[in-house]
DNA sequence: TACTGAGTAGAGCGATCACTCAAGTGCTCG
DNA sequence: CGAGCACTTGAGTGATCGCTCTACTCAGTA
């Protein structure tokens, strides 16, 4: 395709970028096909040569590209070997800066159109669903190879999950980061534990 | 008003509980007031003779609505004086037994719409805010009841709060009951253990 | 030069959106 | 009875929705 056009980004990745931040802050009905191709530069004809099912293939597809993103930044907290603990502390506080850092607009790329979504349109649910899932089995997997049984590691992911996703939703309603802060002090005190149990 | 017309209810508690269905399901945007109208048997002008502020003053009035029937099934769990354990415990099998008798439709009242507007509505994200900060309280005093600190009480509640509501989130995605499960046990493990610390 | 196929462009479509408003209904008063 | 008030009714409004479609540009190829 392009040599050295280092700069310039192609259409569907400009159109995937763009819905990826719109759907996340105002959620899949919120947000019109006209916002996200003025905000990619884009025109109608482009979006649905590359998103032919229209509007939910496209948020399917900007939710499994929300999924990956977050799914290698979990590994980069994480990577393999490393002290699960610490990479507990240090990815909730990343989070809290985050959050900060945006105004309280961008935390979880897919929580906000799950959750508007699950009871709606099937193949949205089973996108985020498949999102949820990766990221839970990066942790699972990292928290085995420190140590901890195969039914806990399973179980820490999960609650390691619920309190970032707790805390993503009261941070960004409270307009504070408190809630990141204090969930992350609480998760890597449970990584802790499981950690000190009998294998 | 009506002295004998136990069956009957006055047309905005009709409008109120038809949004609180729908808000949570579908969302803000995904909501249309006509869904709203048929669902209540209601008129627009109805509506707007409750609600002058239209679609936003309704949703804000159905957020605090919402908050305060969580907030009396929160009080309704954790009696004065009772095992804060147990209730916690309780409280998520119930939560578990809930999302799956409507078909992992209904969970929080609030969280969808939250996440939906708190980057794009002050008044709606102040609603929801007060709807969760009035369940903290309620934790949060039982807690400190119990004989846990003040500062830890605090802390306890929101750790509660951020996993029944990650809880929830992924149990909706990935229809299963199964986080809401662990993360009760986690939960209640957590509560147990402040109980235990030094006062 | 002519042709092809990938991608762009945006006017226009019917449907639906939130919302307005003038004209009601039925109840409670004097 | 009739005035006044609380509430209901639903057709109509302009705006915006997701989406379609025809026409277009332009690089690559023969």
């Amino acid at each position: 395709m392009s040599l050295d056009k280092s700069k310039e980004v192609d259409t569907r990745t400009r159109i995937l970028d763009a819905s990826g931040e719109l759907f996340r802050r105002r959620g899949y009905s919120g947000t019109g096909l006209k916002a996200i191709l003025a905000a990619s530069d884009a025109a109608y004809g482009s979006l649905y040569y590359f998103f032919p099912g229209g509007k939910e293939e496209l948020a399917a597809a900007t939710l499994r590209a929300g999924g990956v993103v977050y799914r290698e930044l979990v590994e980069a907290f994480f990577p393999e070997g490393g002290d699960v603990v610490n990479a507990t502390q240090v990815f909730f506080e990343g989070a809290a800066t985050m959050v900060e850092m945006t105004d309280y607009a961008d935390a979880c790329p897919i929580a906000t159109v799950a959750l508007e979504v699950a009871s709606t349109s099937e193949a949205m649910r089973q996108a985020a669903a498949e999102a949820f899932e990766s990221w839970l089995e990066v942790l699972e997997r990292r928290f085995r190879e420190a140590g901890i049984s195969s039914v806990r590691a399973r179980e820490v992911a999960v609650e390691f999950f619920c309190a970032i996703e707790g805390a993503f939703l009261l941070s960004r309603t409270l307009r504070s980061t408190a809630p990141i802060v204090i969930a992350g002090r609480a998760s890597s005190a449970v990584v802790a534990a499981a950690l000190a149990e009998p294998s």
